[in-house]
DNA sequence: ATCAAAACCGGAAATATTCCGTGTCGCCCC
DNA sequence: GGGGCGACACGGAATATTTCCGGTTTTGAT
């Protein structure tokens, strides 16, 4: 049998391909029954039982999560935020305020000309200001870049933080 | 009483701080038993379960998802392309490529000198290359700038699509 | 070919969800 | 002031689902 490349290290993280598309059918709803996955995998109750737990033991399926309409929760704004970090910047404690921020949806540190990129879902364009406000009279930045979404090709799932 | 502004439209979508603390906590677990959620927010197991209909009708819970390892699932790169659409591109027919790529995890049309922000979860970075040549390729693109993620200070949650 | 570990299955027990019927509260309209 | 109505909440019964367990089959290594 030829394996696909990912299975080749030998490591214990071994997934075949019931076990990927059990976590697609979860990824697209997570309320399915183990019975109504099973018949889409061909498995029994038991069984699919048994692969999520190890899934979940393999933190390979991590958790399920809700995910609702931020507009109608009164998060209507989408910002991207392009942060050049100050010369002198802490920055574990810059990584540490922004993760604290429940209105941080995303923050990865990435390549390019940027240190950082900073999304927020907030309730109104004031509340952009006042987060950028907040950035720089922390000291961190240096410069930055602000980018709002205005309609949306593809969405990903939204959650509350906190 | 005073009401937040959100409520103050006098739209059917009334929200109060009961489903907000419902919505907060399926956000962090949606395992968790409507028994659980009652006792948490001082509700019966009927009550909570009428609730979650009621938020669901209403669309503001859309779905339980389940949240992935990504990297573990063989996608252990994220990028962020910048894409300025071609003058000449129809821009409905970008906007439906786009969507139908189930790698895409993130599309916005953003304000600025950019037309749109696509977000993608790949295997590898020549996965990464084979997607800007075929946004390349296919003509709709002016110009475009790449960023990867390094590390990641706040990650929102991954799912599988299609 | 053989053996041990891993995975699967069906059925029983434990939990959870859903579906009533009923009662209370607030609000609007007589 | 007094219905009447709709929205919510509750407890309990009826379903449905998950979890556990013992036994069998499959898989992988030697």
């Amino acid at each position: 049998m030829i394996r696909p490349v990912t299975q080749l290290a030998g490591l214990k993280s071994m997934i075949d391909d019931i076990d990927r598309k059990i976590c697609a059918l979860l990824s697209a709803d997570a309320r399915q029954s183990m019975a109504q996955i099973g018949a889409q995998v061909g498995l029994s109750t038991s069984a699919v039982n048994d692969r999520l737990r190890r899934l979940s033991e393999r933190g390979i399926l991590r958790r399920m999560r809700a995910d609702l309409d931020a507009a109608a929760l009164g998060l209507p704004v989408t910002a991207f935020v392009w942060v050049a970090l100050a010369d002198a910047a802490d920055e574990a404690g810059f990584r540490a305020a922004i993760a604290a921020r429940p209105e941080v949806t995303a923050c990865h540190h990435v390549t390019g000309p940027w240190s950082y990129l900073v999304q927020v879902r907030m309730g109104s364009l004031a509340a952009v200001e006042a987060f950028l406000g907040w950035l720089k009279a922390a000291g961190w930045i240096a410069r930055s870049e602000t980018m709002l979404a205005l309609s949306t090709v593809v969405e990903p799932s939204f959650q509350l933080r906190e």
